[in-house]
Order: C-alpha cells, then structure tokens, then sequence
DNA sequence: AAATTATGTTACTAATTTAGTAACATTTAT
DNA sequence: ATAAATGTTACTAAATTAGTAACATAATTT
C-alpha cells in the first residue's frame, strides 16, 4: 500500500453523489441509509466501511456543497460585468443551480441538533462574507453603490438571506421560495443601489 | 344532529389540504401522520377521529386530484380554440400546475401494494379515456388528425404517458420530468397531425 | 497466479420512529 | 347550557431503520 493515498473509491463517490441529490431533494432526516445506498446500487455494508453514518456523509456533502458556491461565487465576480449584473448571476446561481442547497436540506441542519452541520454552515458564511466584504468595498469605491453605506450591514442583511429563506413568516406570504428569493434580492438590490441609476 | 349531513370540518379540511401538498412534495411513504398534523395544525386526535389512517386519506386526496384534473381537461375541450391549442394547454395544466399528481406522488401509488390506489389512479383513466375518446373522434372528423388513425391506439399512447414519465428508462434521458413531458407530448402531438400543417 | 483490496450477501439485534388509542381537559358553536 | 369538535398527555404496539458480524465473491495490484 502507498504512503496515505486519498482512498476515494468508486462506492465512496457513489454514496456522495446519490447523498447529494436525495438530500437536495427530501431533507437530510427523511432520507434513510438503505435509500442512498440503492439510489448508488450499492450494498449497505460498503457504506459503513466508508462513512460512520448518515450525518458524517451529510456533513461532506454539505462541505462540497459550501466550497462549491464559494468558488461559484468567486467566478462570477472575477468576471469583466457591470455590478448588478454579478449581483443577478449571483442569485440566479443560488436559487436556480441544483447544485447548491435546497429548503429542505437547510431547513434540516437547522433543525439539527449535531452542531457540525451548523459550523459547516456558519463557516462558509464566514468565508462568503470575507469574499462579499472585498467585492462590496471595491464596488463602493467605484461608485457602483450607495457611498454612506456601512459595508458590515450589507453583508448581515446578505448573509441572514439564506435564513430568511426558511424564516415561516416571511415564506408563507410567497408561493414558493424562488418568489422570495427575487424579492428579498431585489430589496437588497435596488435598497443599496445609487439614486441616480 | 341533523341528517346524515357531510361533515367537512375544519380539522377534516386542513388535514387534506395538508396532506396534499406534503404527499405532492414528498410521496406518500415518506410523509408521517404527525407530519400533517403539524402542517395542518391540529391533534393527532383530531386526525384519528377523521380518518382511519394515511392511506385513507391519499385515498380521499387522490380522489380529489383525478377529479379536478378530468374537469380541468374538460373546462379546456369545451374551449372554442384550435385542437393544437386545447393539447397545449393541457399539458401545460398537466405538468405546471401543482394542483395535480406529482412524481413522487405517482410512483408510490404503482410502488403501493394497496390496490385502492391503484384503482382510484385507473378509474380516472378509464374516464379520461372516454373523454379522449369523444374529444379525439371529433377532432379526427373536422380533419384535425389524421384520418387513417386508430383512436384507440392514440389514447393507449397518451395514457401511457404517465407511466412513461415514471420509466427510469425514459427519465434518466432527461434533466427533469418536464423535459420529458414535453418531449414525449411533441412526439404524440406532431406524429398525430396531418402532413399539411 | 497469488495476494490484496473493495465490495456484496445474508441474517441478525438494537435503537428509533411512527402508528394508534384511552382518558380527560378545553374550546367553539348552537 | 349543551353538544360537538378539538386538544393534551401519556402510553403500548408495530414498523422501520441503523448498524454489525461472518463469510462469499469480484476486481486490482504486484
């Protein structure tokens, strides 16, 4: 055997992928083990060899997840585009890519009472709001939004977007959490925007 | 006490309302009775005293879904517009409108060993049939289809359109179920109409 | 080809979740 | 005030799911 080689095996991906979309789509609790193992035609004992249980395969499916809309997220800002424009693709990355996290699936880690998931979480907003506090500072200085604005406010009210998605006060008035997503964007949106635009 | 006067009460409705949207999302198999109680806010009691039990009340909610989706067809066949008109439509009442049977939804009632289901789902295609039938039979003498079609080999096709949208075959040809539908609709609708359109 | 590694099968017990009910309390409508 | 509908609590039974051991087979590596 070599030194300590990455082991990714083919049921180890299996297992992610199939995670990945039965979280994606029904929430972490209501997904069981033997569910993800047939959705990854594989046998159930390949699955403890390679993960301890259900939430150690969660919290590496949310990790991928989280960098994956990081350097999402940096892509679309390194482009040479208008800042509303980023600002659009952005949301249209986030609320329309199924790659990223479902209601459902945050609505569980929430919910959680494994704190992991939640750092995970808290982690990538953290990151999220090192990289969003760059691109807003330069964005200000180049006059693309509001001068007198306090770039920390923005980035809570950015940030607390994702919880405000789950936040029942706030979804029951909309048919559906993409209708809320653009409505929370476009307040966000046009709330920091320069009069004259 | 009255007669023996329906008994729609308050508890009765929400728990369907509930349950419908919950069984639409999620199956039926997945979704627990406590789940629809919190959801409909009201007792496990409350639930009991309704209804013998979950299948019970897919049951009523299946019921309800085929119904209103046999007299939505209707509204639209008694529409004064152009048969390829009135087809669009209705796949797009088919497959937009969340009112009706959704995937999840559909494969656990084929995948259910409870034959009522089963029953429920075929009695609202013997009924969709004889609509299609009359619906088609007309449209064949006003030459809106092709003359030389055998009606009954047409509604076996779109009948088995549901079914078809299910085949693991046919999904995993395609990013979503809607991609499918549409397909699969283009396919029956153009292969049916004559050349000189 | 032999050895090693990954994976599958079966069959089982423990743990957890869910279903369903009884008895009594409270609310709502008539 | 009375009856009907609903809620609360607390519980047992039933069903599902998690997790493991022992052995078998398939695939890779050396």
């Amino acid at each position: 055997m070599k030194i300590k080689e990455e082991k990714k095996t083919k049921s180890y991906l299996a297992i992610l992928e199939a995670s990945k979309h039965l979280f994606w789509k029904y929430g972490i609790t209501r997904v069981t083990v033997e569910e993800i193992c047939e959705q990854a035609n594989v046998s159930k004992m390949s699955f403890y060899r390679n993960f301890e249980n259900k939430l150690d395969v969660a919290e590496i499916v949310l990790k991928q997840l989280a960098d994956k809309g990081l350097s999402d997220y940096n892509d679309i800002m390194k482009l040479d585009i208008q800042f509303n424009e980023k600002i659009h693709r952005i949301v249209q990355m986030k609320y329309n890519n199924s790659e990223n996290l479902s209601e459902d699936f945050i609505k569980d880690i929430y919910g959680a009472e494994n704190s992991k998931l939640k750092n995970i979480l808290s982690e990538a907003r953290v990151k999220s709001s090192e990289s969003l506090h760059k691109d807003f500072s330069n964005a200000q200085q180049s006059g693309e939004i509001r001068q007198d604005l306090k770039i920390d406010f923005v980035i809570y009210m950015i940030n607390s977007l994702n919880e405000k998605m789950v936040d029942d006060r706030l979804t029951s008035m909309y048919g559906n959490t993409q209708e809320l997503a653009v409505e929370l964007t476009n307040f966000i949106f046009y709330g920091i925007m320069p009069r004259n635009n």
